[in-house]
DNA sequence: GTGCATTTGTGCGTATGTATA
DNA sequence: ATATACATACGCACAAATGCA
């Protein structure tokens, strides 16, 4: 949610004043609005993050109903263009940032690639035993020790995901260290020599962000996390980590190449 | 949701009445009973559907208070291996369905190679202006007439996702009826001599499932929908169709192998 | 529909052991 | 050694959802 507050609308464009709509076209009223703020968002016109005039001055400028208007922009949300909040208006959602994954999937990579900076910072990381799941991804017997690193990942300072990875203890001495110094998971594990590891295999679920997913992330209640799980793999596609990044599931799109 | 009914628990396996656990070991009682729990989900002594026994008459045969076998319950719900209804109980969860994304991802294939049943049946067709998202993955100029198809997918009779299929609409004459005749997207397009089609991108968004989506899957209030958007085309990679299908998040597990 | 029993969900109060400052 | 915080465990009570007569 970017904050931009007053400075948002300097000029709104959408619609001058008096300016109506084509009745009688056989176009419902509130779909040519929806089509109109549509385009105005795909073109840039409305940036990310500005705030729409009310619904009340926005129905006065179409010359419409209020309830017409709310019809056109119930579309736009339905389509994620945009979003609600009450009492404090009416946003242009930011572009959810499309994330390849790919057999080189990097965080840092992606989202600089997007044009966004990325940055992470270490939660918590701590030797375990290997659950059954964990275990059976990594080839190791059940209960063997595991490290665990926890990390959030932000781009442009807003969280993306909740990073958990699970290293077998005896490879990776130190390995939160690193991790802590350098807030790169990449960069700590190239330090070790184990710099060109590679997707193997990635799999993906959705469910409600619990609690602890919506404080992390800062996710208003009833959203949804993208639960990513990978394993990766060395040059000879050995597994050495297992990862589950959970991401807010609206300020991303995954997509796969084939 | 199984409905086992009475057949469900004959032998109740779990902990016999009076026997224990084990106190002043230095392992929480929560965190025993839930892995004892565990273990018997995973290797099959309790059954995928099963109703587990009361929360009542579990704490009594542990020999626990009800919020320490509660605590133990939460665990596993946590790692949606049970789920709970007010009102009915608490059963094991059916594990969901790995669901490969690749260039050759077909719904009834996987399905059948899951060990279970593919079914689906149409819920709509028609023609329809390209919106400019459509337009965008197959090339084609916004407006131009697309053919809309719906379908609703089902594993063993329970419903697994919403899919909507849009074709040009000069390529594929009367597809809509194959469909409605087949029950099958594939054949219907094999008919046609467009059954060699490829996945050449994969989109994947989540959110909560919203009023049409629970009805179609038949999904309580507050869960997820996997929305996974495909470019699909011909043996020259040329887009030919692209398609929306909306998972029933907790019945699947997509799988993207690297 | 109405009422009732069953079952899970939630809140409050209390006590105890354990780790930490 | 003392104080504090936290997780664990127990007891009682009631709310909310479901299913059935």
């Amino acid at each position: 949610m970017s904050e931009s507050d007053d400075s948002a609308v300097t000029e709104p464009s959408l619609p001058a004043p008096g300016e109506d709509v084509a009745r009688g076209t056989g176009v419902a009223l509130w779909k040519q609005i929806a089509e109109r703020i549509e385009a105005e968002i795909l073109d840039g016109r409305l940036a990310a993050g500005v705030r729409l005039p009310t619904e009340m001055e926005l129905s006065e400028r179409f010359g419409v109903n209020r309830h017409t208007l709310r019809r056109a922009l119930a579309e736009l949300a339905e389509k994620r263009l945009i979003e609600a909040t009450p009492g404090r208006g009416t946003f242009v959602r930011e572009p959810p940032i499309r994330y390849p994954i790919g057999p080189r999937t990097r965080f840092s990579e992606i989202v600089a690639r997007e044009g966004r900076a990325p940055s992470g910072r270490l939660t918590g990381s701590r030797i375990e035993p290997a659950s059954a799941e964990i275990a059976a991804a990594l080839g190791l017997a059940p209960g063997t020790e595991v490290l665990r690193v926890d990390i959030v990942r932000e781009a442009d300072g807003v969280p993306l995901n909740i990073g958990s990875h699970w290293y077998e203890a005896a490879r990776c001495r130190d390995l939160d260290l690193l991790v802590a110094a350098t807030g790169s998971v990449t960069r700590a594990l190239e330090t070790l020599g184990l710099g060109d590891y590679r997707r193997l295999e990635t799999r993906i679920t959705a469910r409600p962000a619990d609690e602890e997913e919506r404080r992390e992330l800062s996710l208003p209640a009833g959203r949804t996390v993208l639960v990513v799980d990978a394993i990766n793999g060395d040059a000879q596609r050995r597994p050495i980590q297992y990862s589950r990044a959970r991401f807010a599931a609206d300020r991303v799109q995954l997509v796969v190449k084939n």
